[in-house]
DNA sequence: CGAGTCTTTGATTATCTTCAAATCCCGTGG
DNA sequence: CCACGGGATTTGAAGATAATCAAAGACTCG
C-alpha cells in the first residue's frame, strides 16, 4: 500500500477545498451565503474526489450518502431500462450537482460517469440537511437547485415529445453553449465531450441520425463540424429551429 | 357581491383542514411527523381551494407563492413550447404535490389544470421552508418528494427516448394503476380522466396513435376498452411490454 | 334531442431506424 | 517516426414506425 491514488479507481483526496475561494461559488451551492455561512459549508465539504475518464462516480442501486458538486470535468448520468439499454438523462459540467435522485430512497437511481478526467466536491447529505436547517439562504438555494433540475427535466420532456431530430440537436447545442458561456467560455465554439451515441441517447435518437443532423447543419452553413470540435456559425438559425418546434 | 364562489373562478375556502385527520397523510407531506409536528403543519396549511374541471390552478409565468397538495380530483401539468403547442409533463392525483417547478425562479414554469372538479390544500412556501428548518423529518420528507419527482421525470425521459408507442402506453397504464392501487382503488379497473390527446401529449404520441394502441390491446385481449373505462385483463402482458422495451 | 367534442379507423406520407460498408482518427507499440 | 488496430463517425439504401390527412361514428352535456 502506498499513498498514490490507484490509477484505475476514483481516488479520494483528503484535501481541503474552500468554497469561499472556489471560482464556481456563484454557480454552485454557496450562492448567496455570507462569509460565516460559507465557512461552515466549507467545514462540511471536506473531501474532494478525482474521477478519471470513463469511471463511475456512483452507480444505480448504490447507497446514497452524499451529493457531488462538479469541480472540474464533465459527467453524464444514465438510467437503465431493465433489459440493458440505457438513456442518458443529463450531462453535468463544473458547478452542477450530481446525486439529487438518490434522496428519494437512500439509493442512487442512475449511473454517473466521468466523460473526461474530473474532480468533484463531496457533500455529505445528512450534514447538508443539518446546515440548511440553520441557514435559510443555503436551504433556499438547495431547493432552487432541485427545482431547477425538475424544470430542466420538463424541458427535456418537451424536446423528446414534440421536436424532430434537427430541432432536438439545435436545442441541445444551444443549451450547451449557454452553460459554457455562463462559465466564461465562448458561446460559439465548443468541444463535445460525448460521443454521437451518447448525444443520441440523451435526445432519443440513434447515433446515425445525430450524425446526419450534424452533416445537415454543416451543409446549411449553420455549424462547422470537425469531429467533436463544433463552431456555431449561425446561432439565430439554431434558435429559429427550436422556437418553431412542433409547428 | 355575495358569498358564493363565482362559478368560473377557483373558489377560496377559508375552511380549516386538518392534515392530522386527512386520509392522505401517509402519501403526502406529513409522512413521518409526530402529533405535535402535524399540528404545526396544520397551522400552516390553513386554506383549501376548489378548482372546477377545466380551470387552472396556476399558470406558467405567475408568481410562485405556494405549493398545492391534491386533496381530491385530478390534474395535469403542461409546459408550452414558444409557439403554442404544449407538452403534458404529468398527471397528479390525491396526495401529490403541485408547483415544485416554481421554486427555481419564484415563478411557475408550467400550467396546472384540473381534469375533474378538484380541491387542493394551499401550502405557503415560505412558511413551509420555515417549518422544515424546525422539523428535520418534515424537511427530509419534502426533499424526498422533490427527489422522487426528479426520478419520475427520468423515467419519463427513458420512456420518451427508448420506447415504442405500445410500450409507452403500457408503461403509462401500469403507472396509473399502481398509483390508484396505493390509494385503495382497484389495480385492474380505472376510468381515465384525460383525453387521448392529453395521453398522447404526455407520451410523445399523436392522439390517433394512442387510439390505435388501445385498439391493439383490446384485440390482443390485454385490455377491455370502453371509451375511458379501462379494464386490465392481462397485466403480465403489459409488464412484459415495458420490461422488453428497447430490445 | 342536437351540437360539439372525442374517438376510431383507413390510406398515405414523412421521419427515423436499421443494416451495411467505407472512412477517419487517436493512441499504442514497434 | 510511422504503421497498426479499434473505436467513432459518416454515408447510403431499404424498411419500420408513427404522423398526417380524411371521414365516419360515439358519447356527453346542455
Amino acid at each position: 500500500m502506498h499513498d498514490m491514488p490507484t490509477p484505475n479507481s476514483a481516488a479520494i483526496e483528503p484535501l481541503k477545498v474552500a468554497c469561499a475561494s472556489c471560482n464556481l461559488r456563484e454557480l454552485c451551492l454557496p450562492v448567496g451565503l455570507n462569509a460565516s455561512e460559507l465557512d461552515q459549508l466549507d467545514g462540511l465539504v471536506a473531501k474532494r474526489r478525482a474521477v478519471p475518464r470513463g469511471e463511475h462516480l456512483f452507480r444505480n442501486g448504490e447507497r446514497f450518502e452524499a451529493l457531488y458538486a462538479v469541480r472540474t470535468g464533465f459527467f453524464k448520468t444514465c438510467v437503465g431500462s431493465e433489459d440493458g439499454r440505457d438513456q442518458v438523462t443529463g450531462f453535468q459540467m463544473a458547478g452542477e450537482l450530481l446525486g439529487l435522485d438518490g434522496i428519494s430512497s437512500d439509493h442512487h437511481h442512475c449511473d454517473a460517469v466521468a466523460l473526461e478526467d474530473s474532480s468533484v466536491c463531496v457533500i455529505p447529505y445528512t450534514q447538508l440537511e443539518g446546515l440548511s436547517r440553520e441557514f435559510s439562504v443555503l436551504q433556499h438555494q438547495f431547493h432552487k437547485i432541485m427545482s431547477r433540475e425538475i424544470v430542466r427535466d420538463h424541458g427535456v420532456m418537451l424536446l423528446l415529445g414534440n421536436m424532430r431530430a434537427e430541432e432536438r440537436l439545435a436545442a441541445f447545442l444551444l443549451n450547451l453553449t449557454q452553460r459554457l458561456q455562463a462559465r466564461g467560455f465562448s458561446a460559439s465554439s465548443l468541444v463535445l465531450r460525448m460521443t454521437r451515441e451518447e448525444i443520441g441517447s440523451y435526445l432519443g435518437l440513434k447515433l446515425e441520425t445525430v450524425s446526419r443532423a450534424f452533416s445537415k447543419f454543416q451543409e446549411d452553413g449553420v455549424l462547422d463540424v470537425k469531429q467533436r470540435q463544433i463552431t456555431v456559425l449561425d446561432q439565430p438559425a439554431l434558435q429559429r429551429l427550436v422556437s418553431n418546434a412542433a409547428c
